[in-house]
RNA sequence: CGCGGGAUAGAGCAGCUCGGUAGCUCGUCGGGCUCAUAACCCGAAGGUCGUCGGUUCAAAUCCGGCUCCCGCAA
């Protein structure tokens, strides 16, 4: 098939290189405009335009999709489907009814569970156990379109998001192909969403970071594998904003906050308590909570914000 | 010139105001204790104090330039 690609992030590459070495033909991608990133601000490409460009095929930063100008460009391709992954935009519906078999989107999550902006960090965050990718042919709403194929996957206790989206990112890859192969032979029945079912995710944002060590261990956790490798889950420690990399559950019980012990560090939850990893002060480099403590004196029994 | 923190032994920190012997915790190595140990005790090695210059009898410390790392904001 004759495939325009839509996408934007890191998440948005496997599935591209996997089309671009199937037997479909990638002829054009779009992407979202270079974007000022890091302290610096520096200009910086998206990472579907870099793999996209060390592939040979055009890429196409607009604005806007909704004007006319990017609809002409989709139609000048006459392509046989849209795939998009993480594009970042609505499309509307006059793109979405440009190509032959519609647009088919890569989702991160089982449609119609957590519909929306952020939904592997969502599962991350809620402790799901299982999580997955959902191909579906999209609509004018948020993730409300026909579901065509479900890939399932487990999530580890201590997955972190960045983790997770590696692994789905990959298998987008391979369900996109399948996706497609079927489609093509008239083989899916697209299913409607269960609208019963259907649940939404916001943005990930900064103000999530705080731990609040009065939830359970559990929570804390997942908070923490959740808002890694961003925005990062923070904590106050002898004043300081530090961010929590990594933790794991322990089952000691002490106090809200309390310092149960210092090797391993551990912290006492609203129930059980976690044991910190990997932390970084402001201003200092990621270090082990080893190396943290070996330079500040942290003594049992100090609570910690 | 957006705001701010930082660079000292393998790691993490103190020392800098007030210039004068390189300090702490951990790790490493050696020894001891112990049925045993990541526990405890004794000892040792390991640092051009980021870099270049200035002031000074004397600079980790005071002054100026440079490089690199990081937090916030975006």
């Amino acid at each position: 098939m004759k495939i325009i690609y839509m996408g934007t992030p890191d998440f948005a590459v496997p599935a591209l290189k996997a089309l671009a070495s199937s037997e479909h033909e990638v002829c054009a991608v779009f992407t979202q405009p270079d974007k000022p990133r890091g302290r610096k601000q520096i200009l910086t490409p998206p990472d579907v335009k870099i793999c996209a460009q060390s592939l040979d095929i055009p890429v196409y930063q607009p604005d806007s999709i909704k004007n006319s100008d990017a609809l002409e460009v989709i139609n000048s391709y006459n392509p046989d489907v849209i795939v998009v992954a993480a594009y970042g935009k609505l499309l509307p519906k006059a793109v979405l009814d440009a190509p032959k078999f519609g647009c088919v989107n890569i989702h991160g999550s089982l449609l119609p569970k957590y519909r929306g902006a952020a939904p592997i960090q969502q599962s991350v965050l809620n402790g799901d156990k299982v999580t997955g990718i959902t191909t579906m042919l999209m609509d004018i709403g948020m993730d409300t379109g026909d579901i065509l194929l479900k890939k399932e996957t487990e999530i580890g206790e201590n997955e972190t998001s960045g983790e997770l989206f590696d692994r789905l990112a990959l298998l987008g890859g391979e369900l996109i192909l399948k996706t497609l192969s079927a489609l093509e032979k008239g083989e899916i029945t697209p299913q409607k969403q269960d609208e019963g079912l259907a649940t939404h995710t916001s943005k990930i944002d900064k103000s999530l970071c705080p731990l609040d060590f009065s939830k359970s261990a559990f929570e804390v956790h997942n908070k923490v594998r959740g808002l890694n490798p961003w925005p990062v889950a923070t904590a106050k420690i002898c004043g300081k904003n530090v961010k929590i990399f990594s933790t794991r559950l322990c089952s000691k019980a002490g106090k809200i906050g309390e310092v149960l012990s210092i090797n391993p560090f551990v912290v006492g939850c609203g129930e059980n308590s976690v044991e910190i990893l990997e932390l970084q002060p402001e201003g200092k480099k990621r270090m082990t909570a080893d190396a943290f403590l070996a330079g500040h004196r942290i003594e049992i029994g100090e609570i910690i914000e």
